[in-house]
DNA sequence: TAGATTGTTAATCGATTAACAATC
DNA sequence: TAGATTGTTAATCGATTAACAATC
């Protein structure tokens, strides 16, 4: 340790997190954002734990490594959390994403509050059909696909949410990743070919639900 | 190790999977399923590695420790690894699911392939709007919520996949559990209350995205 | 004070990775 | 044979957990 007048939460907030400690940051940070949301003011970690599935020892670990947030026989303030876990997860401003596909799960993705409650503004939503261009979607307005690059360039956006069909996704994804996305949420099941400093993630329920069932099962 | 006749595999094959291995073999069968319906019969362990952001040489390890399924120089044959890693998940046959919800989110879900391609079939679907009730979804029918626990009975239904707003998500929770469901997907904000025998998996795309943000900032 | 809950230690266990011989 | 890719080793690193003193 050469952290000098650094504290040892100050050094390890100026180191990359591990992803485990990230991806478990981002969850705190879900479960906090809903239980202020239903007016909650203040979080054990007992509770925590029941809602994430995560053991209450590891989160009072993670969170203990950037700082002492909590107060002993009371539990963390659930504003301050927040503010510190943005603060370390750098993901204080808003973020601009693009959506593709004005389909059902589009539109499903746009009227929800999901993204908005985490910073996330739906800056630009694309369709190919011409009958849904200028059309209403969530706040936004469906555009026409040709427009796609110069939205991305002008609204500095680097995220990009696929709802399509999968057989247009590596098209879409080879579009976008021209643009100047870095991040591709590929909520298709296609296999997405990418630049090894683009980030594809794909989401498949399928899975997540044959993972749950092996350990009821067993 | 007392195992006697067996084979390093099947000894393994007969314990329960750590919670890491039973998610990364998930992952592998979303990969090996979609390969092969575009037609590819081998993949190695680096294409697998590719899709899947998993380490290859963990692939590989994950693989042979229930047996030696590729052949050195080629890869895997897809069908055979499908197979196999199915037969590890203990998730071989068809799996009846409930759906809540007939919105734009539950259409979406209803008319996807990907709970069908491994072998999920929404065997029935709830919506408390009686406008609704009767209309088609997907390839079943929509019926009344209060017909919920003699269906999930009837068709041994032990999952449940909530596609509703949040205000109603703890009331139909309580009710699936009352009614024998031990896995529920929830796809609304709502955090929910269960007892410790049911698993509840929330699906958070802006949390998996705020993770993702992180690591291309940093 | 008494009860509750954090912060921290110490010990264990599993995940991760590079490297490479085996072999298709 | 030559090239490719698996299966496996060995070493390191991070995750996990119980337990409990500190303290609100």
């Amino acid at each position: 340790m050469t952290a000098g007048l650094m504290t040892e939460g100050e050094a390890r907030a100026g180191e990359r997190l591990t992803v485990g400690v990230a991806a478990r940051l981002s969850q705190y940070l879900r479960v906090l954002t809903q239980a202020k949301k239903m007016g909650q003011e203040r979080i054990s970690s007992q509770e925590m734990s029941e809602y994430t599935n995560i053991n209450a020892t590891q989160i009072r670990r993670d969170l203990s490594a950037f700082g002492k947030f909590g107060k002993r026989g009371v539990g963390y303030n659930i504003d301050g959390l927040i503010s510190e876990i943005r603060k370390i997860l750098r993901t204080q401003g808003q973020h601009n994403i693009a959506l593709f596909g004005a389909g059902r799960l589009g539109q499903a993705i746009a009227s929800s509050t999901v993204f908005a409650d985490h910073g996330f503004n739906i800056a630009a939503a694309f369709d190919t059909d011409q009958g849904k261009v200028g059309q209403p979607i969530g706040d936004s307005t469906i555009r026409d696909y040709g427009e796609l690059k110069d939205a991305i360039r002008e609204k500095n956006i680097i995220v990009a949410v696929l709802a399509i069909p999968p057989e247009e996704a590596q098209r879409v994804a080879d579009d976008v990743v021209g643009a100047g996305v870095k991040i591709i949420f590929n909520y298709t099941e296609a296999l997405l070919h990418a630049p090894a400093d683009v980030t594809v993630h794909t989401t498949s329920p399928a899975v997540e639900l044959l993972y749950a069932l092996y350990f009821h099962l067993t």
